[in-house]
DNA sequence: TGTGGGTATGGTATCGGTTACATACCAGGA
DNA sequence: TCCTGGTATGTAACCGATACCATACCCACA
């Protein structure tokens, strides 16, 4: 640990023999500064190791370049990706962010939401379902913008960028038909009746056929009492599709465990196109929602909205049928090699 | 977007009708404050909305109760386990998070330590295998505590919580060796030859026998011309034990694919318990690693330091061995099934 | 020669808190 | 009565940047 006082404007102005205000200009880019002048600063700087102090900036520009991304739990495995892809969208804007796990505690987004206000933190990403609801009051109290993201459209007066649920399960229900499953379950977890609901009704319009809903309390605690009740009132070959991958791939393994073959008896679909889903065997066909996307969308509104605009609302992502082999037999070996790095 | 000025210490003080010293105090809590003015101040704050400017705070108390947590990429899944306990470690002591995803480039790396600089973050932790030797510079320059996670000690003076790598290869080998199996490889990666030979020594301990040791660029991207070294030169049955979960994975759906019985002929162990691990067929035998203990100690260690102390260095976690399907044939059905939430 | 605009730089108030210091009151002990 | 120390509150300097304003120089153009 080095000295213990920092470097501060003041330093680098005098070891350059110039006014504070030149160092300013200098380290800003704007203004005039010769060019003479600014090598003989840039030369203090790097001499002395100085950062400017972003506290002291950011009191005086009342802009922090800190966004608040608030998610409800970083260990579920829709968030890493799209978390990934928002920090890069940050960092590449010069913003950075301020991880927020909400864990779906009250108590804790109220927190947050005070902890952002009192670091005039200049935007709020949320991607938690209902949350917009639940803090409504704070949040129009927020000076600044805040994007929802992955929000069904709800009746608030925030920007919001929604996946297209509909098309989603539209996709999976056509995919299903042209491999000419007759018989279709939905597997839906209450908690998220918002986002199956449209899925749903896509995957109905999709297929053409019949589908039934089956509603389970937790998405992966009772695979087993899913499946059996399953089985007890549906004859093979079916097709199960399920809320996320984890749990396809809880009820998949159930399957498996009793004997039925996939696909040919027994055809999955998850959604979310999760890492392991291509690594599981046989590997599964999910819906990619394009993350990436959604966490380019949702960078570009809030940075509209930071630079004054009003902005339009509304937008929406389309996702992506990922075919492989838990609804299709593959002849030769189709299952995707991933090449992500391992730790 | 309501009012454009925030509301200040000022406003709450003359609606309080007291000066902003004493407002000061009745937010830090320390100082002599009478019990009525205290009251008519909290009154003052709450109908104000008022929230303390941190950036003000920060630059004149020169704390700012954010501490930076620096990891390679949030997609890999050992990751998210880790900055999840470390959130919530931090949030109970009053820090918060700025999260870095150095995605092992050294620019990044760079980036985002000036970054934290800036920011007077109060300590760090670094997560980031090998980071501390290549940015030795710029982290002695931090003022400021630094903590290395998961490091294998190194020639660093900084305080480091390892992980027991030795301990964790040698339950692995006892395991093995009470399972039965004589044949055992080791599949590494690389870039991890850190970790890997403190397991790799441990293996062979525990086991007792031979131990092959086979190395590849990419922990999954070849698990294919993996497995076909590994079937060329050696009979079954035989145990792999692969360096990560991810790994393991990918490898034991190349097993199966080739007709190999899973536990019988190959036995399979990865490393991490990550949260899929439980959900694949067979479940997979690994190692936690005890991440939750990691960020405790982690916490821990950087907030004796950030209160003043010189603190002893070298703490380790012991990981657990976690027995499943791809090494032992259950009886009953004895797939563990995950609690977790999906989204 | 005077004027005006572009260039270069410095002086200093200011952002919104904290805190050292000063002030003042009150009670109890010498 | 005076002094001392605990309690309660106010005043104002300060943290480290930014940015408005002032100053000064140079050169071109009328």
């Amino acid at each position: 640990m080095p000295q213990n006082n920092h470097v501060t404007i003041r330093d680098v102005a005098s070891s350059a023999r110039v006014s504070t205000a030149t160092v300013s200009r200098v380290i800003s880019g704007d203004g005039y500064v010769s060019t003479a002048t600014r090598e003989r600063v840039e030369r203090s700087i790097k001499k002395l190791g100085y950062n400017p102090s972003f506290a002291a900036q950011s009191l005086r520009t009342k802009k922090s370049t800190v966004i608040g991304l608030v998610i409800t739990d970083i260990k579920n495995p829709f968030y890493p990706e799209l978390v990934s892809g928002i920090e890069d969208e940050a960092q590449s804007r010069g913003y950075s962010l301020i991880l927020c796990n909400s864990q779906e505690d009250t108590e804790r987004e109220n927190g947050y939401l005070d902890y952002l206000a009192s670091h005039r933190t200049d935007g709020i990403l949320i991607c938690v379902p209902g949350m917009a609801d639940r803090q409504r009051e704070k949040l129009r109290k927020f000076m600044g913008p805040i994007v929802l993201l992955n929000e069904n459209k709800v009746d608030t007066d925030f920007p919001t960028i929604a996946m297209d649920n509909f098309e989603g399960g539209r996709q999976i229900g056509k995919h299903l038909k042209e491999i000419g499953y007759k018989k279709i379950v939905y597997v839906g977890v209450e908690r998220e009746v918002k986002d199956g609901l449209p899925r749903f009704e896509g995957l109905k319009k999709g297929a053409g056929v019949k589908v039934d809903y089956i509603s389970s309390e937790d998405s992966v605690g009772d695979a087993e009492e899913l499946v059996s009740r399953i089985v007890e009132k549906n004859n093979t070959p079916l097709a199960v599709v399920a809320h996320n991958d984890v749990s396809a791939i809880a009820l998949m393994h159930e399957f498996m465990d009793l004997g039925f073959k996939i696909p040919e008896e027994v055809g999955i679909v998850g959604y979310d196109d999760i890492a392991m889903s291509a690594l599981v065997n046989p590997a599964l066909t999910t819906v990619n929602q394009n993350l990436r996307r959604l966490a380019q969308l949702g960078m570009n509104t809030l940075e509209t909205l930071l630079s004054g605009e009003k902005k339009s609302k509304g937008l929406e992502v389309s996702p992506e049928l990922v075919v492989r082999g838990s609804t299709v037999k593959s002849k030769t070996k189709s299952r995707a090699k991933a090449k992500k790095k391992g730790r």
